[in-house]
DNA sequence: TTTCGTTATACCTGTTGAGGTATAACGAAA
DNA sequence: TTTCGTTATACCTCAACAGGTATAACGAAA
């Protein structure tokens, strides 16, 4: 065992999200829902998906769809299948960007965390 | 205006902190803890330059110390000012650790907010 | 051995927020 | 116009947690 003695293993952590004035828009979660949603087109399916409630995950669509200018997430209720949901355009792009961010993140959480032999 | 039309101001965000198998250690908080520790040599006077209560910043110290092997802070009681509170080698290196960390953080996080001109 | 300011710890309470349940609204299709 | 599955929303409850208050423990100095 060189410079480094019997070790407690440390790692760098954390948690990140894209946020508004309002405060926070999207984070791991909820671009996972959009994601459940966009291969559902259901809430409901969305939401069992990722075992939570319905109401939970409503709350959070409602919550973005608010914060952001433009929905991210259109619904309609009634008529065949009872109703349904899609993500828009919008909701896509901020599903590649929030990915695209994460993605940088976790680079820095794996280079920080080599740097924990300490 | 270019490219962007007239925009909702989007921020990259999020909260990072050192952790071990028991869950955090330190985070932005903790750490400004024991840099005030230092600073005063008094638990009670940190907490208050802080504008937190004793009872709190003794909790996160007696978790850090629980859940690092070596203690972060020692204290004596009694005595002379009624006792004191010192940041030991290993707390000086931890802040270093989460500093150093921290800046890279920031660098992704102020990087990141510049391509959300979206 | 009394004083004093701090560390250490027990106890109690209000709040808030997570979560479930119930129900209304809806519209296409049969 | 009835059915059906989903969306939308109101309402209620309970536990967990934050936070304050009170008090014991401590030891150097006077």
């Amino acid at each position: 065992m060189p410079a480094s003695k019997k070790k407690l293993p440390l790692a760098a952590d954390g948690r990140i999200w894209i946020s508004t004035a309002e405060g926070k828009l999207v984070g791991k979660g909820r671009i996972e829902l959009l994601e459940k949603i966009k291969q559902y087109g259901s809430i409901r399916q969305a939401a069992m998906a990722m075992e939570m409630s319905y109401r939970q995950a409503w709350q959070l669509i409602d919550d973005m769809n608010t914060k952001a200018q433009t929905p991210l997430v259109i619904s309609t209720r009634g008529g065949k299948g009872g109703g349904n949901a899609t993500v828009t355009e919008k909701g896509e792009q901020y599903i590649a960007l929030f990915n695209s961010f994460n993605k940088k993140f976790q680079q820095l959480l794996a280079q920080q965390t080599q740097h924990f032999i300490f």
